[in-house]
DNA sequence: ATTACTACGTTCCGAGTAG
DNA sequence: TCTACTCGGAACGTAGTAA
């Protein structure tokens, strides 16, 4: 957004009324703490760019700020909403897709199950949500990796070992859910994601379906 | 707020991880669109001003945004809001305290009486509320004579002769008022404000209470 | 490999003043 | 009276390069 015409909404906009703010270059100036001549070259500007249409009137002129105008400022503030709440939370979207199955053998198994459910409060439903990550939001998976997330160690059973993962509680529609990220993965742009129910079945997900996950960057400690 | 700060913190915060941003010069330079030296010395400014704590690393660097960063971004958040906002409506804070009681004799008379609830939709209640604006607000007060508002025309009754003066519709707490601005008058910040019901008595007020009426700046108009 | 100083071109600001 | 042009100085941005 133009700087000019967001200082100039900011400090000038509490006097638009009927859609025009009466002032004369020289008292805009005070109020933007700058001087008349840079005022009068700024609103020059912020008119041929379209965001103020001016009248001269008797004793100064009359602004109005355009519809364009409002549209920025509006627009920024919502970047800002966006980035302080992101600050908090990561909002990763993704397609729901079939993988090869193999999430709910390993999610079954014995030493997964216990500790997810210490970490997540829920037994896990025998099979995972598999989504690909939309684009536009592959910026934010590998920051999933510097999240102070819930290990689960390495385990060996039926003579098999698994692998240590990361477990990130988040939150899918009103679900409480677990993001599963592997230990030092060649990250695809896939999240696998662990639920107490059926989430297919529960929401009639199918395959294509848009699905976004929201997890907090901060996650909580281990003591439970 | 700091522009260096402000533009680093939309462009760069969603990477803010766990309080740390783990990049290099060269990288955040790319995503800011600026040089490496630009980076650079921006950074040591922030530093200096207290926005960012550096750490070198291997690779790069770590950058916190400080408290202080993200409580003055909230705080432009707030403004910014609250622009959109007052391009909507005016909110002004006053004292309320007791007039000379002329309030209640000119409120009944038959001229304002008949014009009100064509205005209001309501009989006024036979008082005033006189509030004395508080500080921080009075610049909102003149701004009130721009709105388009209701217009009564000057009446006489009983020998007497009655000025004209311009309602405009408010709100304060719950209810729908009405703040009377007299035509031609030498504003002293003060409102004048006029409802269907004692409000003193249905609120619980007294002299001394802060109270906010918000204005539309829009009034629609008076084709009821 | 990464940060940051120096030096210089460009842009921005405002006093003087014209219109 | 008010707006806006000119022009000199200050601030900003970056290439080159040192640390």
């Amino acid at each position: 957004m133009n700087p000019l015409l967001f200082d100039f909404m900011k400090k000038i906009s509490y006097r638009h009324i009927g859609g025009k703010i009466s002032l004369n270059t020289k008292e805009i100036a005070a109020e933007l703490g700058m001087s008349q001549q840079s005022v009068s070259r700024d609103l020059i500007i912020l008119e041929d760019e379209g965001y103020v249409v001016r009248k001269r009137v008797k004793r100064g002129e009359e602004v109005v700020l355009t519809d364009k105008a409002f549209r920025e400022f509006r627009n920024e503030l919502n970047i800002m909403q966006y980035i302080l709440k992101s600050s908090e939370e990561i909002e990763i979207e993704g397609i729901l897709f079939t993988g090869l199955g193999e999430g709910s053998y390993y999610i079954s198994r014995e030493g997964y199950v216990s500790r997810i459910r210490q970490i997540l409060g829920f037994v896990p439903f025998p099979g995972t949500l598999n989504l690909r990550v939309s684009e536009g939001y592959e910026i934010y998976v590998p920051i999933l990796n510097s999240i102070n997330g819930f290990e689960v160690q390495p385990f060996e059973q039926e003579g098999r070992k698994f692998g240590g993962v990361k477990i990130l509680k988040a939150r899918l529609r009103e679900e409480n859910v677990g993001i599963v990220i592997p230990e030092r993965t060649h990250y695809e742009n896939v999240l696998e994601i662990i639920s107490t129910e059926h989430l297919r079945a529960k929401y009639g997900l199918k395959d294509g379906d848009k699905i976004k996950v929201v997890i907090p960057k901060n996650q909580g400690t281990d003591n439970l």
